[in-house]
RNA sequence: GGAGAGGUUCCCGAGUGGUCAAAGGGAACAGACUGUAAAUCUGUCGGUGUAUGCCUUCGAAGGUUCGAAUCCUUCCCUCUCCA
């Protein structure tokens, strides 16, 4: 089953990787010609899964290629800490409804890559639920202040004299606390992840007895849609693999050119030598980067939607932006006229489609409005009961029909 | 337990009695330019039928004052140092 030798196998883990502490010990663990038990952990809080995970998710799929046995773990006991970063609240603890229902949208969408058959999704409340107080604090002890503040989110905090509440240092523990549990192998996470997935590693060695230590395996972070921020929902930055695919295509075709190789090195779905072939024939002007963009966005549409989804969506996008066709199908916002005629900028704040009237005006102000394709200049006209077409900005169209 | 610092609009951050809907930056939105690129430039950025008006907003609640983000009181929250 696990036909390839530890270093063809090592050729294919290090693509796109950030990291791998260390080669050696990997190397060694995938002579031992068994399957190895690769670990990744999700958070169940956001069930949506968006193309930041999906840059693990490949990985993972290139081990299950391998032969190796994927632990996806759900994340619903730690869920209740949240990974401090700083930025979130404590969260609220997820009821055992939600998690359920979070982790079933998780499976259905991490399947969309990985072999079904080929993944153990477990659930780390399994473990840490049934702990008593004496083995947390078993486990506390394992660790000290200082080591914990070595964490980079951590010590920076600290010196900024943000708040850091004590239960955010039992992150780590218990997420390396799972590593034990599940005696990984490999783990594997985001380069932000490092800090924890060392902490699982450290944990296995001191743990009675001592279990082999994981190798840890990190990944580049990818960027949202501003090209910035690493991809997530709060940020508003993020490709949803079960967005329309239309939508997938849009954002896709909105980012720079510089972050469209990245996108295409980790989710692009090609080996290294391909790469460096797109790079080479862009920028040798043999391939426009308009249209290598498009055949990466058609990609990551069809690889959600099916191949016709992604050539549909393609077309109309083609034709809604080159050619500037109004698009056939667009959002349908009902309106309840209150009087014969009522002014453009009410009906849109009422309806949704703008924060407030004063948002509408500005927006015609600045000419960004249309009515049935005709620019408006008035910020105070209006409009019989009726069937209209509006476009706000340059992407957005909104057709408003009486209730 | 003691001493000190602080909580400002989506975020960061200036403002210490009227000239404050509150500087500056970021984000966001619009326009120009384009490949719906990115970058850049310009404009907008609490609400209100536009009003030198009115309403809501400066951690919360009260108070002083003709007038408070600014002063006082209490409360909540955060940080630092000492113990």
């Amino acid at each position: 089953m696990v036909a390839k030798s530890p270093d063809e196998q090592l050729k294919i883990i290090r693509q796109g990787t950030v990291e791998i502490i260390s080669e050696e010990e990997l190397v060694s663990k995938l002579a031992q010609k068994r399957p190895l038990v690769i670990k990744a952990g999700f958070d169940p809080t956001a069930p949506d899964i968006h193309l930041g995970h999906t840059v693990l998710l490949h990985k993972l799929r290139q081990f299950q290629e391998l032969g190796h046995k994927i632990k996806l773990l759900i994340g619903d006991f730690t869920a209740m800490i949240g990974d401090p970063t700083g930025k979130s609240e404590t969260r609220p603890p997820l009821t055992r409804e939600d998690v359920l229902k979070n982790s079933d949208t998780y499976k259905k969408q991490v399947f969309k890559i990985l072999d079904e058959k080929e993944t153990d999704v477990v659930f780390n409340s399994e473990w840490l639920g049934q702990q008593t107080s004496m083995e947390m604090i078993d486990l506390a002890s394992r660790y000290t202040v200082a080591r914990m503040l070595e964490r980079d989110d951590f010590s920076k905090r600290y010196k900024e004299g943000r708040p850091i509440a004590i239960h955010e240092f039992l992150y780590p523990l218990l997420q390396g606390h799972d590593s034990v549990a599940l005696k990984a192998d490999v783990e594997l996470g985001g380069t932000d992840q490092k800090f924890n997935l060392l902490v699982g590693r450290n944990l296995q060695r001191d743990n009675r007895p001592p279990l082999p230590a994981q190798v840890v395996i990190t990944m580049p972070l990818l960027e949202g849609t501003d090209g910035v921020n690493k991809m997530s929902k709060s940020l508003g930055n993020y490709i949803g693999i079960t967005e329309p695919a239309k939508e997938i295509v849009g954002k896709v075709m909105s980012i720079s050119d510089e972050l469209m190789m990245k996108y295409w090195e980790l989710v692009g779905e090609i080996n290294s030598e391909e790469l460096q072939k797109l790079k080479s024939d862009l920028s040798s002007g043999a391939e426009h980067p308009r249209d290598l963009k498009m055949r990466l966005a058609r990609k990551i549409a069809a690889r959600f939607h099916g191949e016709d989804a992604g050539t549909e969506a393609e077309e109309s996008f083609d034709a809604q932006f080159r050619n500037k066709d109004v698009p056939t199908e667009m959002e349908n916002v009902l309106h309840a006229w209150t009087a014969e005629t009522e002014r453009l900028v009410n009906i849109l704040a009422t309806a949704g489609a703008v924060k407030s009237a004063g948002e509408a005006r500005r927006l015609i102000k600045q000419g960004g409005l249309a009515v049935n394709g005709e620019k408006i200049e008035d910020t105070e006209i209006s409009y019989p009961k009726g069937e209209y077409t509006v476009r706000l900005g340059k992407k957005k169209y909104l057709k408003i029909s009486p209730k």
